[in-house]
DNA sequence: GAATAAGCGGAGTGATGACTCCGAATATAC
DNA sequence: GTATATTCGGAGTCATCACTCCGCTTATTC
């Protein structure tokens, strides 16, 4: 298979970022929107991406991927409790904007493809890894497990989202929660 | 406006139940289906309920009176520690099946009506004292303000949705939670 | 600077779903 | 029991949206 011509590599990434703000803004949106926006026919997103689903998770894989990325940045880092904390903060920070293709494949009872599980699951491998450093450092009490701390993160996220939740109001969420979690 | 005649109650009561059931399942169900489940025909939903979201609105109205009516009553009771905390262990537990009808209003991107409005205060409020009587109480830190707590609740709500959680791990995440509520 | 394969746009197409119309049925009033 | 106002059912209507077809354009190759 030989590489995109330059046109359509370009139309690809275009199309992709409309994706992401305008699915972003609401699940529900058309094709028709995204196509308006990366300024080309509907014909060329699907071309590139066959069925809307199959868009809808290219998008999710790219979030989910720059997530992993960024909690295997923290990792690296000296204080694994910050690390912790900081990544759980920014997932919430940034869920308003950033939730909403997840629950679009939801609601659309998709079997998520391939691509989108390998993504998913390389993400929480990278915050499992930053859970059990915090652990191991002693700032996370020693009971709590992946599943659980994971269901908060998700629920955290979703909470702020759905609640339209001002800066500060988050964060003193976020204390609460932290408070429970970390070693007494 | 006399009253309705009497099939046309008994109709509209078994559309509300119907749509309770269809819309639980999936938010983004049709009408016919909700019609289908109450055996009457469409005209019957559509003369009861004039547009879909009128629909979801009641529903959701019915469901907002219930917990409010819940929360009332455990506010009577003796322990304030225990009816605040039971309360939202059975907001979450029931979250899985019957969040999803104010989700499909969000996504409708609806101005809630009057009627749901109004109920959604009162549950609101009824939670409020909950919480203010289990603060009192001592049992509650005394820094922990009505909207995150809040903000807490709807997100253990939606974040147990969505992950599907067993119950197991529902009780390990509320634990971790319960704990940051707590007064140490 | 042709030749041609790759890619593009936008007008279709078919399915779905919210909502309406109107003739048939029936609860209520007398 | 009859009259009639009310309610019912389901076959339409219309808009929306995912997805396709095909004639045209353009990047690449030599």
């Amino acid at each position: 298979m030989r590489p995109l011509r330059a046109d359509a590599r370009d139309n690809r990434v275009r199309i992709l970022t409309a994706a992401e703000e305008v699915f972003g803004r609401s699940p529900n949106a058309s094709t028709d929107e995204v196509a308006k926006l990366a300024e080309v026919g509907i014909a060329t997103v699907f071309r590139h991406f066959p069925t809307k689903v199959d868009l809808l998770e290219a998008v999710l894989t790219l979030r989910l991927e720059r997530l992993r990325d960024r909690a295997i940045e923290l990792a690296a880092q000296d204080d694994p409790g910050a690390a912790f904390f900081t990544f759980f903060e920014q997932v919430v920070a940034e869920a308003a904007s950033k939730l909403a293709i997840g629950e679009a494949l939801i609601a659309a009872g998709t079997v998520v493809g391939e691509d989108a599980k390998q993504a998913g699951a390389g993400m929480r491998e990278a915050f499992g890894q930053l859970l059990e450093r915090a652990k191991q450092s002693s700032q996370l009490r020693g009971d709590a497990e992946f599943p659980e701390v994971y269901a908060l993160l998700i629920g955290a996220s979703r909470g702020a989202t759905a609640a339209g939740l001002t800066p500060e109001v988050r964060s003193r969420m976020l204390n609460l929660l932290f408070d429970g979690l970390r070693r007494r």
